[in-house]
DNA sequence: GCCCATTTTGCAACCCGTTGCAACAAGATG
DNA sequence: CATCTTGTTGCAACGGGTTGCAAAATGGGC
């Protein structure tokens, strides 16, 4: 039923390599002919199918977009950003959801299958054994909004998380906490380990050593339930530094259940910025990721990666800014 | 690179028919065969290539999966459901975001380039005329959460959103609530009108006309501004069946913003129990919608009409119920 | 061991495009 | 007008599978 270039071919009285020329950009079609194909094609409604010439072309303009983050609110405005950013560069994403895959061939195979051009990996929590397992099979791959590691061969775009940890630790000193934690999000998560780096590290110029917990996954349960925890258990703590916004919701309401306060008896600082914190019952003091601007650079990542599969890995680390809101106090204003 | 067919026929010694037909479910090969051919094929690690065969097949077990809800936490949980189920039934999702597209016939196209087996609307808030094009162009298409016009041809998969409407009011009535209002959705929402009719029929068995306003999207900020417009404006009403739960939220910080308690003051009644209507600080009374039995149903749907395109459209309305938190003052008990 | 009915198998054409190559046309140059 | 470029065009092979058809192999019954 659908057109196909021989029916336009036939109908605009020309050979098929014309009517594929016409609508290969940079091929040699002369004006005539280009004009009388482009006729027959807008009269028969005629599209390419762009999986028949992948299989010349090797190209499917299809990138498999990966994550396990789906109970963080948080990366709906990230699928948001990658389907959009990727629709505007001509490419469409094949959403794979690695929440309940334990089997990382299985997911990859199906990649495979699909002659996926690329993978964008938007998750801090996926073991690594799935980029190397991408990368080995050829494929190229983009890290987004994670990882860390500098032995990987991955592309990578996000921000820089021992930075950020050094911002939360000064913002905390800032504002006269003597005593902080840090509620990360899971241990495995490859971010985990930086921010706590970063954050210790310029505590430690103050002479701060912070108290540490995880949450077990980036969800608003786990990070109630941890700071739940955390508030019997490390009960001298004013300020914890939040590995996640939604940890840190979690963890607002696991203060407040406690019955105290916030940020009277317990400062909150997130990592994020989602749109949640920004709500006025939540007014989480956060460190905010310049979403789009990692999501537009991973989208140009890995259009660049494809064109020349073989050049150096790019890393490129964002800078993130501090928010205010209403979840830490306020600094002692300096005489 | 990739291992082909032709590799794996070599190897194993048989010809490509004999390969291709050991991947091909119902097809004719003996068990020599077959074991020969499976020993090669993991010997080399082969996998067929969907596309390729796409070509002769026709199918490509590609669903496209719209919508343009990306503000509304809810639909990360239908956007994880409904990954989970597709990949459960060997098809893939390719996830097109619909927000900023207003043209209709560029997505269209793009779905037809890829070859799409089928396509799933999750929204209520599309206009008709998408779903009018994917249907002229023959494409399999099921709606999910939303539309509810008969005249249709599409599948439709939703909670009977009329019903929903008349269990609102009877909930409102039964709190002894005399002064109703409906905070809906987007006007042109196909699922808005069917709940303000439902809610009004309803509400007139108690004599109550309800008060009716609506938020300009499905988003906090929008559910926010129209419940602080309706506070000036319709100040007598004491409790308000929202459109939904984002909008519930957006409304209810509103609420307080303004002074007022709830559920003291002003009533909230929900709907869709997402996530987040559980969170402590939120605790929303809400109406559930049974995603998850919306979604399998909404795959199983797709399914069967792909293997029969003509059958008559199916229409699957499923029921919704009550969850009880503490946005609706109790029930007075009766003596 | 022979004959017939069933399976199993391979050949070759086909699905819808792309692309190297050679043939060809048109325009530029002398 | 002949010759050389340069640009256009069609042919045919190819990419990785599927499938109708006829030939070959197998199994059963006698």
């Amino acid at each position: 039923m659908p057109v196909t270039l021989q029916d336009v071919a036939l109908r605009a009285g020309v050979s098929k390599s014309a009517v594929s020329r016409t609508f290969t950009p940079g091929a040699s079609v002369s004006a005539k002919t280009r004009a009388k194909v482009e006729a027959a094609a807008t009269e028969l409604g005629y599209s390419p199918n762009v999986l028949a010439s992948s299989l010349t072309t090797g190209r499917t303009k299809l990138i498999g977009l990966i994550s396990n983050n789906f109970a963080n609110p948080f990366f709906l405005e990230i699928f948001d950003r990658f389907t959009r950013a990727l629709q505007a560069a001509e490419l469409r994403p094949l959403l794979v959801n690695l929440s309940d895959e334990g089997d990382a061939e299985r997911s990859l195979n199906m990649l495979r299958q699909y002659n996926v051009d690329g993978v964008i990996v938007a998750s801090s929590s996926l073991p690594p054994e799935f980029a190397n397992m991408f990368q080995k099979a050829g494929l190229p791959v983009v890290h987004a909004f994670g990882w860390s590691s500098p032995t990987r061969r991955a592309d990578l775009v996000s921000i820089d998380n021992t930075e950020a940890g050094r911002l939360a630790a000064r913002t905390l000193i800032d504002r006269g906490y003597a005593r902080a934690g840090f509620l990360g999000g899971p241990r495995t998560a490859a971010t985990t380990g930086d921010r706590l780096q970063g954050f210790t590290e310029g505590l430690a110029q103050a002479g701060i050593t912070p108290v540490v917990r995880y949450a077990g996954a980036y969800s608003y349960g786990s990070g109630r339930a941890a700071m739940a925890e955390a508030l019997t258990d490390a009960a001298g703590v004013e300020a914890w530094f939040c590995g996640d916004d939604v940890i840190a919701v979690g963890a607002m309401d696991a203060v407040r259940q406690a019955g105290k306060s916030i940020p009277g008896d317990v400062g909150l600082l997130g990592l994020n910025d989602m749109a949640m914190a920004g709500w006025d019952h939540v007014s989480l003091t956060t460190i905010r990721q310049p979403t789009e601007d990692i999501v537009t650079t991973a989208v140009g990542l890995i259009r660049d990666r494809i064109a020349d599969p073989d050049r150096a890995p790019q890393r490129r680390l964002l800078p993130c800014t501090l928010v205010e809101r209403a979840t830490l106090r306020a600094a002692p204003t300096r005489p």
